[in-house]
DNA sequence: AGCACGCCGACT
DNA sequence: GTCGGCGTGCTC
């Protein structure tokens, strides 16, 4: 008898069995889908085994509805990847392999290039048939006229054409509308690989191009290189010689990063189809993508987290950029690591992987020090450019203005005088961070989380920045009724509104989430910027991020202190990571920038060499104290966090856990246990959270340990009344 | 997760 | 008398 064993798309940790469709045909390939009844309803899932026995009698066996591919749309190790996965970050495979593939696929389409809508001029079609009074139909005949074989309808509305004017035509008999395939885009046409010319390789750049092309099969590097350092010059040829060996490249760019300017990077250097999958392409458009990088017409494809299992018919390498950026985790559901599993496919591919940097993780770094990964270094700006100055602005008793100290005003003051641009960072939204009524001391709070609001201007109204939940300004406190309120603090509003009154003269333009809501506002701003004038930029992190300010040369980090003291263990690097990314924006080769650090502790000594002796002096620093308090990269971490609506249940649950853990004896002594803990911000959008971290310097202990924790933690009799997640390396306690 | 079944409260 | 609340159970 022939089971086939299904993957399907449920939050049950298990497959299913089948009984071959009536009609089956060949013994299908593991990797297909198959369309299956379940319960009530239809699911597609993926074959991952064909077998002869089934833990069910076959009486209670259904058969399978339909296989739907020929061949399997993940190629083997694509698929063995994700199951791996599955398997290491606990979470269910047929979700997992759900993920993996295009939405126009998890559906049920077809792997087939879908026909698009055709139009032509109909045999007897002619100008002289349309009245003078119709020119747009009259362009659109001659234009037809002159593509007898069709013209995609797509194309045509992209022209400016509007259905309107083709259905008329078609009503007067003189085009006609028919479905083919699209006409096959330009393959790689080897002999215009290069569009431009690459640049002259600097020293360090040529040693870390021979670093990563030294040798054939898995080759992972680390590309530690400071901003303006022409890491991306180096990406490039890389890719340029994979390309000449007729391979594809991977690249994966954070969420953040994945600009039209990026794309056109590539496209601009190299005369082969680049394909970038971008988070407001359609369903279909995507498949096209993914399609095209499966067939090997995409010489190179560019995406962020999720466009790691792209399936590449001959892969060449695979670059992570900006490696240390966190959306490279994907923070909920199957919570997996696209830059840690990039590690896993580049070697079951047996190809070249590229973790590039200025400032890279910690876990990178690890891996780099200790040998595990190649570890190449760019330490000096293209073209002779000057590294940014930093200085710690001390102060500590100083009177302060809005957030703002007479020190940095002064140097602002100094800056525009010298017709030059200023950065102004704060990385925080809104107008001030807390609303503190003046008669009696209250913040006002969220309802819902452990966390105060934050006061907007504009428009004036709370907004709770961790469950979104939004009210006007009350006109009386809630506790004494006064209606003396001070808003205690500053976020970008009151630091813009600061700047405007002290420089009135001077363009201030705040870039944050809520100014660049707005379709083309960033646009407007860059342009701008890029004039040249005088103005100060005031913004969040959004500024830290893809964006390159050649006119501005003196940086402010207004809270320098923020993340010093954090309750996150990693507070600290990313406070590092974040002060060089704003660092990095600013300057160019004839006018070197500063960066100007607000701060309390200005003999901080971990800021202190940051500042002074680079990142990675910094880096090793922190590495050793996270060696000594038996922290990661060290120690491994998992993490089961949980969630109720009523106080008290989601910690009782994991007590409920740990007492079945310890009475059953799955502790090994190598893993610890540490709670259950509330979490850090214990309520959050009305729900209360605690946690349970489990850690081992053994990562397969570890595992072996999860892998047992999950059946118990389904089969606990107070799970119904608690949402639980593991989250394995995680890079947050929230 | 979905989707059913099932057993108790306020409504046309 | 029903519509519908969410507790419980199941999915090859």
């Amino acid at each position: 008898m022939t089971i086939y064993r299904i993957a399907l798309p449920t939050p049950l940790r298990r497959l299913f069995d089948y009984l071959p469709p009536e009609q089956a045909a060949a013994r299908p390939l593991p990797g297909v889908r198959v369309r299956v009844p379940f319960g009530r309803r239809e699911l597609i899932g993926i074959l991952l085994d064909v077998t002869t026995e089934s833990d069910l009698p076959a009486a209670r066996l259904k058969p399978a509805l339909e296989v739907l591919d020929s061949e399997p749309p993940l190629p083997h190790h694509l698929l063995e990847l994700a199951c791996w996965a599955a398997d290491y970050y606990q979470h269910p495979v047929g979700d997992v392999l759900n993920q993996a593939l295009p939405v126009a696929l998890r559906k049920g389409g077809s792997i087939e290039q879908a026909p698009e809508i055709r139009w032509r001029p109909t045999a007897d079609a002619s100008l002289d048939a349309l009245s003078g009074r119709a020119p747009r139909q009259r362009q659109l005949l001659e234009l037809l006229l002159q593509h007898p074989e069709g013209l995609g309808a797509d194309a045509l509305r992209q022209s400016g054409f509007t259905n309107a004017q083709l259905n008329s035509l078609n009503d007067k008999g003189q085009a006609e509308y028919f479905e083919a395939l699209p006409p096959p885009c330009a393959s790689g046409d080897d002999s215009q690989l290069l569009k431009q010319s690459p640049l002259v390789l600097n020293e360090e750049q040529q040693e870390a191009l021979d670093a990563i092309c030294a040798t054939p099969g898995f080759n992972p590097v680390l590309l530690q290189g400071i901003t303006g350092s022409g890491k991306t010059e180096v990406y490039l040829q890389a890719i340029g010689r994979v390309l000449e060996d007729g391979r594809q490249a991977l690249v994966l760019v954070p969420e953040i990063g994945l600009t039209p300017q990026t794309v056109s990077r590539f496209r601009a250097r190299f005369g082969v189809p680049v394909q970038a999958l971008h988070s407001n392409m359609s369903d279909l458009q995507r498949l096209e993508a993914w399609r095209q990088a499966r067939e090997g017409l995409a010489r190179i494809v560019i995406g962020t987290r999720s466009a790691l299992f792209t399936p590449l018919k001959s892969p060449g390498i695979i670059i992570v950029d900006e490696e240390h950026d966190t959306s490279f985790k994907q923070q909920e559901g199957f919570r997996y690591s696209a830059r840690d599993l990039s590690v896993m496919r580049a070697r079951a591919e047996q190809i070249p992987l590229v973790m590039g940097s200025a400032t890279p993780s910690l876990e990178t770094l690890h891996n780099a020090l200790s040998g595990r990964y190649r570890h190449v270094r760019l330490t000096t700006r293209a073209g002779n450019a000057r590294p940014p100055r930093f200085e710690l602005l001390d102060i500590r008793q100083q009177p302060l203005d809005e957030g703002l100290s007479e020190g940095v005003v002064g140097r602002i003051r100094n800056e525009l005088a010298q017709h030059n641009q200023v950065l102004v960072f704060i990385n925080r939204r809104g107008f001030s961070p807390a609303l503190m009524c003046h008669q009696c001391g209250e913040v006002i709070g969220c309802d819902r989380c452990d966390a105060r609001m934050t006061l907007h201007r504009s428009p004036p109204h709370l907004h709770c920045h961790h469950c979104d939940h939004q009210r006007p300004i009350p006109r009386h406190c809630p506790t004494c009724g006064s209606d003396d309120f001070k808003p205690r603090g500053a976020g970008t509003e009151r630091t813009e509104g600061a700047l405007q009154r002290l420089f009135p003269g001077t363009e201030v333009m705040r870039v944050d989430r809520d100014s660049t809501q707005r379709r083309h506002a960033m646009q407007t701003i860059m342009d701008r910027v890029h004039q040249g004038e005088p103005c100060i930029l005031v913004g969040t992190q959004m500024l830290a991020k893809g964006h390159h300010f050649p006119a501005v040369t003196l940086v402010v980090i207004l809270d320098a202190d923020a993340g010093l003291f954090s309750a996150d263990f990693r507070g600290m690097e990313r406070t590092a990571q974040l002060i060089l990314q704003v660092a990095g924006r600013a300057g160019r080769a004839d006018r070197p920038g500063t960066v100007l650090m607000q701060t309390h502790h200005a003999d901080h000594p971990t800021l202190m060499q940051l500042v002074n002796d680079g990142y990675e002096a910094f880096a090793t620093r922190e590495l050793a104290l996270r060696r000594d308090s038996a922290l990661p990269p060290f120690i491994h971490h998992a993490l089961l966090r949980t969630e109720a609506s009523r106080p008290g249940r989601a910690e009782a649950f994991l007590s409920a856990l740990c007492g079945q853990l310890v009475a059953g004896r799955l502790m090994p002594d190598s893993v610890q246990y540490l709670g259950p803990l509330p979490a850090p911000m214990e309520k959050r959008a009305g729900h209360y959270r605690a946690q349970l971290l489990l850690q081992s310097y053994d990562r397969r202990a570890l595992q072996r340990l999860l892998t047992e924790l999950c059946p118990l933690l389904e089969q606990l009799p107070q799970a119904r009344q608690v949402r639980w997640s593991l989250d394995v390396d995680p890079v947050d306690n929230f």
